[in-house]
DNA sequence: GCACTGACCGGTC
DNA sequence: AGACCGGCCAGTG
């Protein structure tokens, strides 16, 4: 496990029940805000997924995205309380501040 | 070390 | 508003 991952996964584990970040904030708390990319990288590879909420991640469009996993993001996040509209939750309202819950 | 891939983003058409 | 295109970055072969 590399650093950004590590950092990327770190930040990922934190994001508070009902609320979810976007790949590219994910990025940026990781020291590389154009590496949204990279940050997917890292969820889809990582082998901590029972202890990362990796579907509380969206897009910064606040559309899901894709998942590895077998369940869907969509539903999980329905079942947290965050609602999905056409694959999409409402960014205004659950989207989280990661510089808020990084110590 | 090069080249391809991918859970992406932003700007254009 | 919706679709398209190129460019990001890190990981893997």
């Amino acid at each position: 496990m590399t650093n950004f991952s590590e950092h990327a996964l770190e930040v990922t584990k934190r994001i508070p029940k009902g609320k979810v970040a976007t790949y590219a904030d994910i990025a940026k708390a990781a020291g590389s805000p154009k590496a949204a990319r990279a940050v997917g990288s890292a969820l889809r590879k990582n082998k901590n997924l029972i202890i990362i909420p990796c579907h509380r991640v969206v897009r910064s469009d606040g559309f899901v995205g894709c998942y590895s996993g077998k369940g869907d993001k969509t539903g999980l996040l329905v079942a947290e309380g965050v609602a999905v509209v056409n694959g999409r939750v409402e960014l205004a309202r659950y989207k989280c501040r990661l510089e808020q819950i990084i110590d």
